[in-house]
DNA sequence: CTGTCGATTATTGTCGACAAATAAAATACA
DNA sequence: TGTATTTTATTTGTCGACAATAATCGACAG
């Protein structure tokens, strides 16, 4: 597994090394490619890259900032585990999220907006249709992100980004729990408050996207209380 | 001002420079010892420290990851400016985790959590009392914090926490502004929400936070908009 | 006098090596 | 045979040096 070809790049610009790592190592943890506690070691990445520690050192302090990894002082550094003790004080936060996106949308979208909108929405739909999990979640993560841009609100936006990547790894247990088989009631969901952010019915935004997001919590938390072999595998 | 006498402390732990250069920039930054635009230079902090410039990159990489200094690539790097223009954003999300928190407070807190909140608001009465603004600013995000605690739900108190933190240079404004004659008000305005929360009473908290926050907001904005001349000194 | 080009300089990004700290292994001892 | 202690090994944290890059300064042409 550590065998891939990376032997074309010889070439690195000066700078680029950290980004390229740290990329790369936030995608596979948040994928589950590098499942929580994985260890995390210095010298195998530098080989593996072909770059010296304190490149991928910045990267890994980065990766720790956001809570990506734990690091024991002196002592190995690993992937952390998914807090499943504070996950519903997460979904509290995710459901506000959703409900404040979608109201401000509702208040404040502009006709272009919508296209946007609508586009994620296809795609979206068509990730659904295709049974892909992973492009679910990359393209349901894309539609809300629209809608919240279309509330005019970068704060909430940015809050509501770092909040839906943090949740990536539960939504990815979440949709792989699906065997791909999936759920066209959200589609169905989501052109209803794309309809009351178009009809700028903020309530009815609100009371949608309140729905919507419990809904999917109450699904995931399904899982969980039924599935405890998932406690164990982490 | 590089003249600290740091000579007293020629022993470190492995491992504890990097959190103390953090902590101390991470201050100076909050506090505007440093203002918007000082350089941050590496040389020159490694003498400072008497320590290589490698923990000092770390320490920095962090305090990038939380927005407080902006590295422009192979140049240099200085500290972050405070974002105007993205100002009200900020205040709506602020207002939001106000009701939030302490809505949830009302709801979920046990009577513990009453006497830290009374203690917290007696410090923070006294700090008014005493007409030490910095002392304000910290006492009053303590007694939030202390409300948020009472709310039981850790992610909402952290992104409340990390929210706070980052208004904390507009807050040191703000407060520096009324030349430390204040507001009273604010003392009242707490025992109000207080009761409130003991009494268990959801809607009125949420409504009295909201009160308090916009009226805050409020004031702020006023400062700015009465008072361009900040705009041209930072 | 002004603008462009090139050399100098200053500062960052990266490297390889060493030191400290901890865990694991090996050894001594009861 | 089991436990305590020493030794070894592995991994992290730190250092000083070097390489790359962009700003600065100065020479020179217009």
């Amino acid at each position: 597994m550590t065998d891939t070809d990376n032997s074309s790049i010889p070439e690195r610009k000066r700078g680029s090394g950290v980004k390229m790592v740290y990329d790369l190592l936030r995608d596979e943890i948040l994928d589950l490619v590098l499942p929580p506690g994985s260890p995390i070691d210095e010298a195998q990445l530098a080989e593996r890259f072909k770059m010296s520690r304190t490149p991928i050192r910045e990267a890994l302090v980065r990766l720790a900032g956001e809570g990506l990894i734990d690091t024991l002082p002196n002592r190995s550094t690993m992937v952390s585990n998914i807090d499943f003790i504070n996950m519903n004080t997460y979904f509290d936060a995710l459901v506000l999220m959703y409900r404040v996106t979608t109201r401000l949308a509702a208040q404040h979208h502009r006709t272009e907006d919508l296209q946007v909108i609508r586009a994620r929405q296809a795609e979206f739909a068509a990730a659904v249709q295709a049974q892909d999990a992973l492009a679910m979640i990359a393209t349901n993560a894309a539609l809300h992100l629209a809608i919240a841009e279309a509330g005019r609100n970068s704060y909430f936006t940015g809050l509501f980004k770092r909040l839906l990547d943090e949740g990536r790894r539960i939504l990815r247990l979440y949709y792989q729990s699906y065997d791909d088989r999936l759920p066209q009631r959200f589609v169905d969901e989501h052109e209803d408050m794309i309809a009351a952010i178009a009809a700028r019915d903020a309530e009815e935004a609100d009371r949608l996207a309140r729905v919507h997001a419990e809904q999917i919590v109450h699904q995931i938390q399904m899982l969980f209380s039924r599935d405890r072999r998932l406690d164990i595998a982490l």
